[in-house]
DNA sequence: GCTGTATAGTTTGATAGTCAAACAATTTGA
DNA sequence: TCAAATTGTTTGACTATCAAACTATACAGC
């Protein structure tokens, strides 16, 4: 029971810390004129395959209108292209421009540095170990019911 | 190198959905007008001591002038009491009301069953180990040097 | 082929969250 | 006693967010 209480603050403790690092990872770096809020943008469009304007908004959990404003910010300073599919013009394709695909590069390299950091304190058991914990507490979570109020 | 990839996609999917539960629990719950940003507010208050303005925004690290505006509306709305100190007629005390404190009960609730499904998946020894690979971890991202960009 | 309905985005209006800088009140120390 | 430091509030500017109104396009049934 006091175990649980450590956890909590614990877990509480690293969200707040992992948060403000990201901020400040981009405060630092080459990409001045986005937001975190940007960043996690540019996460969802990801480097691939363009997306619509839905699909990125759902991955983002915000309305189209919401997403339609930060694109607006992401395309006039040259991170994100948007144009409209031929195919069917009431579609819009959000891609990365060089400059976004620098950006994504430049957040998946904090994210990688943060996981790294993880993983040194665990041998290989003991990640997988961790990796089917994680798993395990998304279902459960994902599953709802119980977590109630 | 594959469970790396692995693990940070499971840590990118937890953060998302413990937030987006956090909020959920929020407006199914009793306190519908406050957001999950307010509910931060009233955590970093706390059901015991009255704080100052200062003491409460450096935890949450926002500036003052951005918890005066969060914390009009809290008292406005009586979760929150604002008083001027009779020592130091600067300092302004904040503490929790009785809403605030039942805000507070509900919000650690919510916290407590997540932990408990998290340890549930762990035998004692092995969540001591996880508690201690997280002081590690956050000890680690502390130091700051080393994750950098 | 029309026409009405559905779908995809944008725009608008409102509210919240944020910071930096200007300001006001109070304390402290020289 | 008065200048400097401290603590908060206010202001101005910008971002984030949603719901609802609106626009443009596609599709389905006649």
């Amino acid at each position: 029971m006091d175990l649980e209480k450590a956890l909590n603050t614990l877990f509480v403790t690293l969200f707040q810390d992992i948060l403000s690092l990201e901020e400040k990872a981009l405060i630092r770096g080459e990409f001045q004129d986005i937001t975190i809020n940007d960043m996690h943008v540019i996460e969802a469009i990801g480097p691939g395959e363009a997306q619509t304007s839905s699909t990125v908004a759902g991955k983002l959990s915000v309305t189209v209108g919401t997403l339609t404003k930060a694109v607006d910010r992401l395309s006039r300073n040259g991170y994100v292209l948007r144009e409209r599919s031929e195919d069917d013009k009431r579609l819009v394709l959000l891609s990365l421009m060089e400059k976004g695909r620098r950006a994504y590069a430049h957040h998946q390299k904090f994210h990688e540095n943060m996981i790294k950091a993880v993983v040194s304190r665990f041998d290989g058991e003991e990640a997988e170990f961790l990796a089917r914990s994680l798993e395990d507490l998304i279902g459960y979570l994902r599953g709802g019911t119980d977590i109630k109020l």
